[in-house]
DNA sequence: ACAAAAGCAAGAGCAGTGCTCTCTTTTCAG
DNA sequence: CTGAAAAGAGAGCACTGCTCTTGCTTTTGT
């Protein structure tokens, strides 16, 4: 960490957090559909001009919140974890955690997970954060082998080549199989919570939390996590 | 189907018709959020004020095109069922089917199952299409009984309850743990069709077909379809 | 210590948006 | 044929993101 020097630099470091702060003040109340830089501006009793010093746009404004949206729901996961537990306890702990996370803080998921923001790409600082979860799984699972898989199955050649090459860019000693399936329940926690979030459970498992709770033990199983 | 008598209402239905298939065309290139009633009516060469003649705001007109993504999702996967196979293979065809749809319509898909849009709360008629995938998955894991499970859980009784209701409530003859797991892997499947469309397998499992294949595959185990 | 440079705030302004209102034209029904 | 209903067009309001210019303040190099 840099200390911050001069005053001007501290006065920024405040303005930028406050900005961030009404930021996400106005998402959690409406969306991020109707985050408006001049509504912030106004809260905070400055020019909408302004604020461009600060964020040179709306877009950049959202991917600093989604940068630390990743990393909120990154520490909620790793804070959640108990590294010394059995690992399918781990595992049903950062589930729980992934999950409060997300139904506490809606719309700030919806910025992770739901739909991309309108033209805008993934700039390359969001790529590690928003991989703090796969691999923090990934480590339940390596703690938990040797995996008793309750059904297997074969991968195709491409799939098996994919599983490969991205344990070893990782530096993962998973087999390729795990690292599939690793994916799979990856996608499927997410895919939980998302329809929790946005409502797709609603007149079926409402409230979801028993669901979820059956679902990630049934993850377990299938990981052959014990 | 009522016949259109007059000029006018042939007419009516006409535009509506143009009005939707332009707005899916910019929908198809920029996504929800750049979705602009003025750009519609401009390239339709009518003035803004005469598109609220057909919609009265902008979300009709993007409730309407919901409806009518739920009804061209559900279409797909019905048509690419086969009642008569084994419903396994019934299971990976309908999959298949919402995941080609999904990838050749991501912006639509996203309308269905990304973040909700904005203020609006999903009105009552889009509920009954948004269920036909999971009817039609409920139907095939009707028709694979018995169902050969490989291994089983407890339901928490609140879950109990609720299964019991929504099965019921269905008309369905599936049993409360059936239902949990139709509701996992429903959810699963658009988690992994979602994590696909919004480019979270991107440097992982990309092109996500072979982890698709894999994926169905396991969830067919899951459920005990033979 | 002082002047140059850099940083910052504010206001006006542009192009775009959703939506409303009024006015005119077109179409339909009795 | 005529009165009513429907449709189109245009102006206008309040809002948005963003840019540019104009002054002012803080920092920095000599």
């Amino acid at each position: 960490m840099n200390a911050i020097r001069t005053a001007r630099e501290r006065a920024r470091a405040e303005l930028t957090h406050e900005i961030k702060q009404e930021a996400r003040r106005q998402l959690s109340e409406a969306g991020s559909a109707q985050l408006s830089l001049r509504a912030v501006a106004r809260a905070l009793g400055m020019a909408s001009s302004a604020i461009y010093r600060y964020f040179p746009s709306r877009d950049e404004l959202l991917t600093a919140l989604i940068l630390d949206a990743y990393n909120a729901l990154g520490d909620a996961a790793e804070k959640a974890d108990r590294p010394q537990a059995p690992p399918r306890e781990r595992w049903m702990l950062v589930c729980a955690a992934v999950r409060e996370w997300a139904t506490a803080h809606p719309h700030e998921y919806a910025l992770l997970y739901g739909t991309p923001v309108p033209g805008y790409e993934a700039p390359a600082e969001t790529v590690d954060p928003g991989t703090r979860i796969i691999r923090r799984c990934a480590e339940i699972l390596l703690a938990g082998q040797p995996l008793r898989r309750p059904f297997t199955g074969p991968l195709e050649p491409e799939l098996d080549d994919q599983m490969r090459a991205v344990t070893e860019a990782a530096g993962l000693d998973l087999s390729p199989e795990d690292a599939a399936r690793l994916l799979m329940v990856w996608s499927q926690l997410f895919g939980l919570v998302g329809f929790e979030v946005f409502g797709q459970f609603a007149n079926s498992a409402d409230p979801a939390g028993p669901l979820f709770r059956y679902a990630t033990a049934r993850m377990a199983d299938f990981l052959g996590l014990r």
